[in-house]
DNA sequence: TAGATTGTTAATCGATTAACAATC
DNA sequence: TAGATTGTTAATCGATTAACAATC
């Protein structure tokens, strides 16, 4: 738990990945300084909220100026617990599991992908990027021995609550499930999703 | 828009795809009879949610029995219109394409992926799975020749809002965009972010 | 019949927005 | 100074939950 921070709402940290984003593409363009106006026109966000979400945190702006975005990126990284950079695993050596071994996007976000696992001996020992895969019976060890806090699962949803439970008995704390389908995790443990059909689910409502 | 159902809220069809997903899962384990008590527990949403999401919608379920697992997986293919097989379109054929455009999963889902689109050369007439990556300069006449309605946008960010405007000026409702922006889009347009850098920084508030 | 579970209402809980004093 | 924008309060809006009559 993030002790210095208590009840603040998740749908709140869940807009402050956002707000970082839209600030580094700001800097990016050479623009040092912005208002909650602004990011709600970037973000489609109010800009009451934006205010409201970061006082949560702390008084990072300026009357009549605004944030300064550099400054306001330190305290959300910060806030976020990623001015610091987390190693995280992979297990699953598929499709799934090579698109993100090789995704360059992690880089200076606060994550490091460390290690890429599966259980089928046919990839055990490919290569992948910059990765080995190695084999999944090695991975409670590898977990406890580097203190990884954080795995992604790209496994078949069929294998994928087995996978769950030996990661968080080894001591993982956060999952990013790839595999569709809903796990049951012991309280405490962070897990998101990510499954296109049920994104793409979700807006053919709206469609004729 | 859809006709049939007015002012439901865009949250309770966010959860529409899960209960889907949950019931195809017992259909498969040959459990033909549920409880919204039982889907609460396989999905971690409160009975009393689930019962009256589906309200909104009719009324699925029988008092003491529950529901019939596979009644209730055809009304919700009808209501969320994936009772039909929606042809989409992927635009960036690098890693994250590679993966979409392989993935299995949309197969029986609503969804069946037709083209693959990227504007680098060298990429053009490379083949991926069962597609040839075609001239993203073709994809406009593409989407309006055949009335694609959904498109996944898996181009570096740089290029995301571009892609989107081209894509929504030749007919594209919903977007899926795989790329860590957010864009700007006209009122009607759906769409939906899988960023997974976005997914891993709402966890590690809570991790210390 | 007795037990189980729905669909629905009303109450509760939580999130968003509007408005504005403070102040840069 | 005048204009702009913050941080915050109170009001509004919306979502969730508890409870239960209806009924299979």
């Amino acid at each position: 738990m993030n002790e210095d921070y208590k009840n603040i709402p998740d749908i709140v940290i869940g807009r402050l990945p956002l707000y970082l984003r839209a600030l580094q593409y700001m800097l990016l363009e050479n623009h040092f300084v912005t208002s909650s106006k602004e990011l709600s026109e970037r973000l489609g966000i109010s800009a009451a909220q934006i205010r409201k979400d970061l006082s949560q945190f702390g008084e990072f702006g300026k009357q009549g100026t605004g944030y300064h975005v550099e400054f306001l990126i330190t305290k959300l990284k910060q806030i976020m617990h990623i001015d610091t950079t987390w190693d995280v695993i992979i297990v699953g050596a598929g499709d799934i599991g090579h698109g993100i071994a090789r995704y360059p996007g992690f880089k200076n976000q606060g994550f490091r992908v460390t290690k890429v696992f599966d259980n089928n001996p046919e990839k055990i020992g490919q290569k992948i990027g910059d990765f080995i895969v190695e084999d999944s019976a090695k991975m409670a060890n590898a977990i406890r021995e580097a203190n990884i806090k954080i795995a992604m699962i790209a496994v078949p949803a069929s294998q994928a609550q087995q996978v769950a439970d030996i990661l968080v008995n080894a001591g993982i704390k956060a999952i990013l499930n790839y595999a569709p389908i809903t796990l049951n995790l012991p309280a405490g443990i962070k897990i998101q999703y990510i499954d296109p059909v049920v994104h793409l689910q979700r807006m053919t409502f709206y469609l004729e």
